[in-house]
DNA sequence: CTCTCCCTTGAACACGTGTGCAAATTTGCA
DNA sequence: TGCAAATTTGCACACGTGTTCAAGGGAGAG
């Protein structure tokens, strides 16, 4: 049989004054004094004392806890992503529940509802949609919904969104201006709307320069997804360019692009991706692409926190594009 | 002003039962007649009731929070470990309470501390090593310790070990078989025990078979360590293999040995990683290199938690040799 | 010295849930 | 129908904390 944990009882006892003393001791701004300060940190040491949370959380109606639903989260992509929240929140004093979705199509709404048993402060979505019912909910408990890349139709939640549309067309842009003639977008079969976005702003400013364009898609947010999409496109030897709208698939894509296809790039052909992760800066790829900044995202959400409920705030990520060497100047 | 959660009263109210009732219908294997169950589920349905899972847990003096600590978690090896086990704690009806250490140097206690105020049920540690102090208190809190790839010199904690010595053994013996007269090992400057006991175990296999080595160590475990290796060591143009202990260094000193310092891989240098990290099996690395299984340790952390309390297991992860390309045939 | 004001202290309540216990009700059997 | 057994129900307590409220006590001003 393990012995109970101490509790504020066991300190006040020991520290020969009232458990209201020992409560305050341990909360910022209350009322003691020195002396009985000194003793119940004192007694509390000795004991190994530690405040319950789930206790102050009870009593608070609200906990320090901040839910992260999320899902394939060793797509680098993701990680970084969850790496630099998680330490951002620490930072703040709050803590991350992490639940992970385990697959981008799973329903998230379960999970959402699991932080609500929580009565976490507030939610952050990095990937899913959460249902209409539940971002009602969480206007009516007063939690926080934050929600990435996605769009939501409404006016009360704060949505923090990598400008999209601008990347796209610095890559479309980008490829007119070295001269490419035909371009392919490589995307997932999974639909996201970032990827969708993308896909359609790229498309856009392409259709309306005149220049030739085929929109491939399938099969998930991978590697081996570019890889695949780099050996079914370019057996047309006409494609001379091709936007990724994701690094991971990039890289896949310059992959198949050279070891199956045999293309040089960039003389033979010019590839751009999204996101600027860390592989894309590695030698074998020096991939070009447009990079938002994980600093600023991580911000956005922090800062979201701090918002009042209810209130709306769209955040923009702005993006830039990072010359490598896989677009031809 | 907001409204505050449903409670268990509100429900009973409108189903009008008793409170006991509410709390019987939503705990498994309670004795409510069929009658009482509906009336509760159907007023909870139309409240949005929630079971409150921080009363839930100050009943129980404890909760099914696992604290999960870590760092660097956007490193591959580490992002596919928290993404397979949070995976795995869901689906065991455990919630991931998870608290990133930001750098692999700094002290984790405080991070232990925090978990035990939640009054988490097990905390696993992926990086960083837990005080002795710490580990005694877990045992005598009833918490469950589990602590992945670090030795520590206690009988009474679940430690969860890849096989670095078979694995680097293994690495060895491919490395002589390919005829390598003078090795590298590479290795980072952090001196994480996994790491030591690799670079230890490797270098034992090669001195007694009368191999030239040469250590290399510095900087943190990444990319551009890799890198900067292969650019130091490879002036010296007797080696002709290397042993990098992870294979995120082994990935960059690959492109430092092809594109910095002009050597053929595996014609001139035969090159082995650790881990099997997703990046060594893209084409332009199809790294040889130590696989562990991920699915195992996960596995393995996963059926720790149900051990008995204080009972120490040690389990080894196996590893294998996986062959690809970079070591000559 | 007395009065007032401010700081400190302890008692009591609230937070939302699970559960032991005894009463109430239903079921099973003869 | 009558009685025992089994099931269901409600009351009350416990979990560990923060906080309000009134009482106590000390210091400073007149």
């Amino acid at each position: 049989m393990v012995k109970a944990f101490v509790t504020s009882v066991d300190v006040a006892q020991r520290a020969g004054v009232s458990r209201s003393a020992v409560s305050r001791t341990f909360t910022e701004g209350a009322s003691v004094s020195p002396e009985v300060r000194r003793k119940v940190l004192q007694a509390a040491q000795e004991l190994g004392y530690r405040v319950n949370r789930l206790a102050q959380g009870l009593n608070n109606s609200s906990s320090n806890l901040v839910g992260v639903v999320g899902a394939n989260l060793s797509l680098p992509f993701m990680a970084k992503q969850l790496d630099m929240l998680s330490i951002g929140l620490l930072r703040r004093g709050l803590q991350c529940l992490l639940l992970n979705a385990a697959d981008a199509r799973s329903d998230i709404a379960p999970l959402i509802e699991l932080i609500f048993e929580f009565r976490a402060r507030a939610i952050v979505v990095l990937s899913g949609e959460p249902p209409m019912s539940i971002v009602d909910e969480c206007l009516a408990n007063g939690v926080k919904l934050i929600v990435i890349n996605r769009q939501l139709a409404r006016s009360d939640t704060d949505i923090i969104l990598s400008d999209d549309i601008a990347g796209a067309t610095l890559a479309a842009e980008r490829l007119k201006a070295a001269g490419c003639r035909k371009v392919a977008v490589v995307t997932s079969g999974s639909g996201t709307p970032t990827q969708l976005r993308r896909c359609k702003a790229f498309s856009d400013v392409m259709t309306a320069a005149g220049t030739d364009i085929v929109v491939w898609h399938d099969g998930p947010t991978t590697y081996e997804t570019g890889l695949k999409a780099a050996r079914e496109l370019l057996s047309d030897r006409q494609i001379d360019g091709a936007f990724c709208v994701t690094d991971i698939m990039a890289i896949g894509f310059l992959d198949g692009a050279r070891n199956d296809m045999g293309r040089r790039v960039p003389e033979d052909l010019s590839v751009i991706g999204f996101d600027d992760i860390p592989q894309a800066s590695w030698r074998s790829y020096e991939l070009t692409t447009i990079s938002q900044s994980f600093e600023v995202l991580t911000e956005a959400v922090l800062a979201a926190l701090d918002h009042e409920l209810g209130q709306s705030v769209i955040t923009n990520v702005p993006v830039a594009l990072i010359e490598r060497s896989t677009v031809r100047r």
